[in-house]
DNA sequence: GGTAAGATCAGC
DNA sequence: CTGATCTTACCT
């Protein structure tokens, strides 16, 4: 079972979903970027930038599963990002995806983002690349390695990874748990969040 | 029952 | 830099 390979801390799991393949939907995507996200205080990776951060409720209860399992919110009200479950069964934890490269139905891509969409960007950015793949909250829960899910992974070969500074979050921003494949122009650029403390604050 | 903030994106 | 847009979590 591969999904016994993500029941590690985040970081190793970011590693090793780096490169691995999504197929979903009539089409499969590498994934190129990823950000790692922990859990509750008392846990092995507190993480207050973490959706698990303030424990389980009813929107975050996939992150506390098993690892390999999809786990889908909604943010800012109208895009959709999928995370990855990883770390043992009872303890959250997920890498959230953020970018990829579209191997196989870059047409079907193109028509779901629209024509005006420059192929790098298809499926740049975790929103971005939830509508390139057709992933909706509809997801939420599905286990990636079941033959029948719409949504499956396969790890692959890890790529090389560069790591840095999380984006979006206001919280523990400077912990390095993204990381992306150098050199790739499908991966997003970094912005800080604008409500995060000046870098090197404290954590 | 009310409300503020958010793991984003595209367009000025 | 700003607006779009709405769910969740936390407060009273």
């Amino acid at each position: 079972m591969s999904a016994a390979r993500l029941a590690v801390d985040p970081l190793a799991a970011a590693q090793r979903l780096l490169g691995a393949t999504l197929i979903c939907r009539g089409v499969e995507a590498t994934i190129v970027e990823v950000e790692g996200y922990g859990g509750v205080p008392n846990g092995p990776w507190p993480d207050p930038a973490a959706h698990s951060y303030r424990g389980p409720t009813p929107r975050n209860t996939v992150m506390f599963g098993p690892p390999g399992h999809l786990y889908t919110y909604r943010s800012y009200g109208m895009h959709v990002c999928a995370n990855v479950v990883c770390g043992p069964d009872g303890t959250a934890a997920a890498v959230l995806l953020r970018a990829a490269v579209i191997d196989e139905g870059k047409p079907l891509v193109q028509a779901r983002r629209g024509d005006a969409v420059p192929e790098v960007a298809l499926a740049r950015g975790p929103g971005n690349l939830c509508s390139a793949l057709g992933i909706t909250m509809e997801d939420n829960g599905i286990d990636l390695f079941d033959p029948s899910s719409p949504v499956r992974l396969q790890l692959g070969g890890p790529l090389p990874a560069q790591a840095g500074p999380r984006v979006g979050v206001s919280q523990a921003a400077d912990r390095p748990w993204r990381l992306w494949a150098p050199g790739i122009p499908e991966v997003s650029a970094y912005r800080r969040s604008p409500r995060a403390p000046a870098p090197g604050a404290s954590d």
